[in-house]
DNA sequence: GTCGTACCATACGGTACCGTACGTCATCCA
DNA sequence: TGGATGACGTACGGTACCGTATGGTACGAC
């Protein structure tokens, strides 16, 4: 009994539209998430999808749940505490949000908050997001010796950052700008 | 001759769809700019709009050229230099920004940012405003005594700050956060 | 082998759009 | 007073969707 081993399947199972289903949403927002077209992609039609899914809604709410649980294990990951590196592990992850390569990741990240603006599950998923990252990183500053009203604002500070900068069309490959981005993150780590 | 004393008029010019359009652009996004819907709330059908605009994509033209020239204004008006007071000018600047009471403004900006990430005509039109904004700001740095290369970079901070703040969803009337705001504003301005 | 179930296709009705062709009607100017 | 024009309405074709109802098929369990 229980042989359901897990063989590759050629059939699709809800993971995997949820995985397609936030590709789009990277390069198109949440209007790109279309069933008709995440069907075509697959070369599948949609009644596929209807079989997996309740309706447009239910596949809306698995994106947003996928996300969460991705990001809070991600910000768990990046924050481990090492004694004596929280220095270069916020620097680092002042880097790895806004860096260049990560623009899946801040494509994401955007579409989502964009989302959150019209819609009261998303919104509440993004400041669950939003609570645990201000928290992993306030304790590295804690754990630097920064007080705590001053590590809250300074995780803050860190997120609104990198957030805002990938709102800001700049070319990032300067080097000016490289060098001044290097300056804005030693400020913000640094007492 | 020349009698045409802009009389209040009935009828609807260019001007009053973009504005429309713009109320739209705030609370929907892009895509809620929608002809036959701006036609149905001004009470008119669609044979209106196609009179004034040859097709959607020309109302969009005039709504970023307006946004844009709106923000170009506002932003120079908003940094005139008066010597001795950059400081506050510049802790007004952050306020002015990321202050509650300016939600539409935001909306516009957030709505404008996330159209821009899909469309170049928009992404150069945000790349216009974004230079100028931090141009200004730069000056008010540099009138401080503050040396170019860290203006630049605080510049950079501060509206990267400003615009991130408002894609975080957080409690702005909370006491504490409201003092952490303050702290925050003083390291971006204060060397 | 046959049977149920998981998975998918087909077909349909309905909606919300864009854009166009053309009709209407008031106003102004000669 | 009548024709030109500005401003809008009507009607249509076309597209891209959502959701449903229902039919088909492969495949493991028995």
């Amino acid at each position: 009994m229980r042989l359901e081993k897990r063989r590759p399947r050629a059939q699709l199972d809800r993971s995997e539209w949820v995985e397609a289903a936030i590709d789009v949403l990277a390069e198109q927002g949440v209007q790109g998430m279309r069933v008709e077209v995440l069907a075509k992609n697959f070369g599948v039609t949609k009644g596929s999808f209807y079989w997996h899914f309740k309706d447009r809604q239910d596949l809306f709410t698995a994106v947003l749940q996928t996300w969460r649980d991705g990001r809070i294990r991600d910000i768990d990951k990046q924050t481990v505490a090492t004694p004596g590196s929280e220095r270069e592990q916020l620097l680092h992850l002042i880097d790895v949000y806004g860096a260049t390569r990560n623009r899946r990741g801040i494509s994401i990240e955007l579409a989502v908050r964009e989302w959150a603006r019209r819609d009261t599950e998303a919104a509440s998923i993004v400041e669950e997001v939003d609570n645990w990252r201000l928290d992993c990183t306030r304790k590295l500053f804690v754990a630097r010796g920064v007080s705590d009203d001053e590590a809250k604002s300074r995780s803050l500070l860190l997120y609104a950052y990198v957030f805002g900068r990938s709102l800001m069309a700049c070319k990032n490959d300067d080097r000016e700008i490289s060098d001044g981005k290097r300056w804005i993150a030693e400020l913000i780590v640094t007492q």
